[in-house]
DNA sequence: TATCAACATTGAAACGTTCCAACGGCTGGC
DNA sequence: GCCAGCCGTTGGAACGTTTCAATGTTGATA
């Protein structure tokens, strides 16, 4: 074996011979910099919050940086992750909340934690970076798409009360159906956790009534299957006696049949530009600039869930 | 304001007024130990990995550590995955491999790498810990399903050549043919990757041959709705015109019409089992045992995306 | 009161980097 | 031949925790 020339080649061989691994621990406690971002999602088996992830780990690792992956259901867990989080001095945290009290914004404000960029779920009162969609012409638009097929009896499925998407989703619906010159029948609208579970529960409650509704509006892509599927369970056809329209799409939702008509969020630039302000913020020194805001409007995808009973 | 009585008590309060948060990073670097575990995907946005990372994740937060998570497409990414998570002193790897080749296995095996649970694809002649599926059984299973309906040209699209999973499936798919008494046509297995985009052009190439199979048996979920969407898009009926089976489900896969018959992989316990192993070895002083290895057998679910055509 | 054990407190070293100052040799200009 | 300036090398110090030994304090017993 030929002897490297230059100094440094013979150091690194000897390195590389040695078996010598730079320690990023030791590294991390002189810097004070991990290189690592938290990211923390409700689920990461949603099909929506993969989706975001995947692209976030992607951007992230051509960054250099690695994420931690939490799933936080609800509140409480939430903040045991973010205070784990702080422990191991991540650079950054990529939220999606999956709480809006008080108590909770307040711990998120704090001027101690790392930069912050929160997605999707957007919290009153908050100074940071949110990048979400707009909800409420999300479902204007699948309220108005069920009005021009005549649909007059419309329910509509939402998240827990107090969050953003589920109160946006709620009124964007509302408020569509009483510009046609309607009346809200609010015992069609209902709560559910935005969960498999409780959505079939509540989906099943809505079609057993004797006034059943002819439409369902359904919060998410988890619960609009769910519905689809109960409906099915309980005899029901889509859309011929029930018609289903959801938001957010499913991979492969192009081959569940019927095809469910929905909004789809902007996924890959949703993910992307998180991660590039995030990035920003950690570079950039003058990182005080205030908190910014993106909403992107979702896209109209018209599916064969639904009936026109004009 | 009460004073706290016991000195810890003021200690403590004193802690939490001045916003004190322990650096588990010197923590990590005195202890030589950091609660991080590394995951290490093809894809995230695979719902059968996302599954398990899920399970793992809960597991590992139960028992106070934190996972990085890591995409490797392909071996490249793998090797560079794998010296970043050693240089983060990562206490331990789960990995679901995406190569085979020597020189991967070789640097799999070193032991200098931390305690390393591979699951999914089985890695020759590595000692080290695994949890998979009989995938011989798998593809047998299908093929001689279809071979009860009367099938006899049946397709097989595998992963990349070399990889553990493909070769088996292959494998038991060719085996059940031939203990049919019937002779394997070789131009009917084809190889294609684990992608949706290289899936659907070999699923065309198959379906556009003027001696098309009857049958396709799909390597992974991925590549059976792909074939399935393919086959559509081609003006093909399924199950009329070509029936399709594949391996692994896909969430809200029962709402896919038709619904694919399938075999699914036992997801909890194998993340559950995957993370029980690794922490074992990580608390384990005896942590020199011999490897283990557990073979699940999948569990066959029949749809309605077969003709009977006896 | 002296002795000893038990227990609480203090001090210092170590983990493996990075950063900076001090130091040495070397070059070029006078 | 001397010295300023340059560059590479060397030697701490620091990051915040844990560990362990040393020291101090208390209370009980002889």
């Amino acid at each position: 074996m030929r002897l490297p020339v230059s100094r440094w080649q013979r150091v690194h061989a000897a390195a590389v011979q040695v078996g010598y691994t730079p320690n990023s621990i030791a590294r991390s406690l002189r810097l004070a910099r991990t290189n690592l971002i938290g990211v923390v999602v409700q689920s990461i088996s949603n099909p929506y919050s993969a989706a975001v992830v995947r692209r976030i780990e992607k951007a992230a690792a051509d960054a250099g940086y690695s994420i931690i992956i939490c799933n936080a259901e609800d509140e409480a867990r939430s903040m045991e992750v973010l205070a784990q989080l702080r422990r191991q001095r991540v650079d950054g945290i990529i939220m999606m909340p999956s709480s809006s009290s008080a108590r909770f914004v307040d711990l998120l404000g704090k001027p101690d934690l790392p930069p912050l960029v929160t997605v999707d779920q957007k919290l009153p009162d908050l100074e940071r970076d949110f990048i979400g969609i707009d909800n409420r012409a999300a479902a204007r638009m699948l309220a108005d798409y069920l009005l021009r097929l005549g649909h007059r009896r419309i329910a509509c499925i939402t998240g827990k009360a107090g969050l953003w998407t589920a109160e946006e989703r709620l009124a964007g619906a509302k408020q569509a159906i009483e510009d046609a010159g309607l009346e809200v029948d609010p015992s069609l609208f209902v709560r559910s956790t935005f969960h498999l579970r409780s959505g079939n529960a509540v989906a099943a409650d809505l079609l057993n009534r004797v006034d059943r509704p002819t439409a369902i509006i359904a919060g998410n892509n988890v619960l609009a299957l769910g519905t689809l599927r109960t409906a099915i369970n309980l005899g029901f056809r889509c859309p011929e006696d029930i018609s289903i329209v959801g938001i957010d799409d499913v991979p492969w939702g192009d081959l569940v049949k019927p095809r469910i008509t929905t909004v789809v969020q902007p996924v890959k630039e949703i993910g992307n530009l998180a991660i590039a302000w995030l990035l920003e913020r950690l570079s950039d020194e003058s990182a005080a600039t205030p908190p910014r805001e993106q909403i992107f409007m979702p896209r109209f995808v018209a599916g064969e869930s639904c009936a026109d009973i004009r």
